[in-house]
DNA sequence: AAAGCGGGGGG
DNA sequence: CCCCCAGCTTT
């Protein structure tokens, strides 16, 4: 009868997945940026992001020295992008206060920005071995099953039950040093056999154990969030146009698009002329109406109004009230730049009606 | 159309 | 502390 660490290992090692982009390195720096990258976010659209990231940015040093906007450009639609501006702030802290070298040691690398208990687990465990539990949302699914749990694995008791179970099972002594197959293990399990929909129990490791199994309960586990229902918002993003430039303004650095920059915002209650006068203090007429675009945050749902605007005057210093940046560009340069997906859609219905152009052909 | 996913920050 | 916040993909 062979314990539960020893059954993931010896499935990893026929099952699991072991050439993605950042496995088979043991560079600290490359399996931080995966790991942040993955916060909330699937492998398949990580790779394309995770692989121009490191193109651009081989070593702490070079993060460190490029600027927050660069940063925040390559992380333009992975979402999230307060990951990017801490992984930024922490690259400057580490090349200021560490000669550049990754902290060793789960609570130190924990104290980084942007490190939780279990990115910095994730870490620990990859880049150096070390012999720590982790706990992410793949892992808490396949444990809420294979243990049959019934409350939401978000409610504070239930986690910590989960992190303490995630510790008990790690391998024992004549298996410490698999932990890096172990760990990748549960998070292959999660995403390939555990899944949400349609889990593969005929094929898992842990099938004769797995209590959501025997109970015929697989598809109830894990409980899911308690929710609450999505207030509606709208509003309107001006697309002001003048010799083929954009206006774009940056966002502040907190909040909805923390940093990006933006197509303007207007109340949807203004008029758009007068509004554009006031604030601006340009004249325009209005160019083709565009329909309105939905996007959907976990808080609530925005519909965009795009209101495509050509600039007739404009005043000879450009001064926005409330906005310290503000740049015009061509919509091509603007694809390129730290922009937030939505706006990134509006501007390729504008440049190019008709058809879609995936990411991964920009990228 | 709805659910899911780690960590930070505010009340 | 606990609760809210964030943006995209998948189902």
């Amino acid at each position: 009868m062979s314990t539960f660490a020893t059954k993931l290992i010896h499935w990893q090692k026929l099952h699991g997945r072991n050439s993605l982009p950042w496995q088979n390195t043991r560079d600290p720096y490359a399996i931080w940026v995966s790991e942040i990258m993955l916060q909330q976010t699937q492998v398949a659209t990580v790779v394309p992001y995770y692989l121009r990231f490191l193109h651009r940015f081989p070593d702490i040093e070079s993060v460190a020295s490029g600027s927050e906007d660069e940063v925040l450009a390559l992380w333009s639609g992975l979402g999230y992008y307060s990951r990017g501006r801490n992984l930024h702030r922490a690259a400057r802290l580490i090349a200021r206060e560490q000669g550049g070298i990754f902290p060793r040691g789960l609570e130190i690398i924990q104290q980084l920005p942007g490190i939780g208990r279990s990115t910095a687990a994730a870490i620990a465990v990859f880049a150096y071995g070390e012999q720590c539990a982790i706990l992410d949302g793949n892992v808490k699914r396949v444990f809420a099953r294979c243990f049959g749990m019934d409350g939401y694995p978000g409610e504070r008791k239930n986690e910590m039950l989960l992190w303490r179970k995630a510790e008990e099972l790690l391998p024992e002594k004549n298996e410490q040093d698999q932990i890096g197959i172990y760990t990748q293990a549960l998070m292959d399990l999660g995403a390939t056999i555990c899944t949400r929909a349609k889990p593969q129990c005929m094929t898992c490791p842990l099938r004769q154990e797995c209590i959501a199994l025997r109970d015929d309960h697989v598809n109830r586990l894990p409980a899911p969030r308690p929710r609450r229902l999505l207030p509606e918002k709208e509003t309107v993003l001006l697309m002001l146009m003048r010799q083929g430039k954009v206006l774009l303004e940056k966002r502040p650095a907190t909040g909805i698009w923390g940093g990006l920059w933006c197509l303007p915002e207007m109340p949807l209650s203004e008029d758009t002329l007068a509004y554009c006068t006031r604030h601006f203090g340009m004249n325009v007429e209005p160019l083709a109406h565009m329909p309105p675009l939905d996007h959907t945050f976990t808080h609530f749902r925005l519909r965009i109004h795009p209101q495509p605007l050509q600039v007739i005057s404009y005043p000879a210093a450009l001064k926005v009230q409330g906005q310290d940046e503000t740049m015009w560009i061509t919509p091509d340069d603007a694809l390129k730049a730290a922009i937030p997906a939505p706006v990134r859609k509006l501007l390729m219905q504008y440049g190019y009606p008709q058809s879609g152009q995936s990411i991964e052909k920009q990228l």
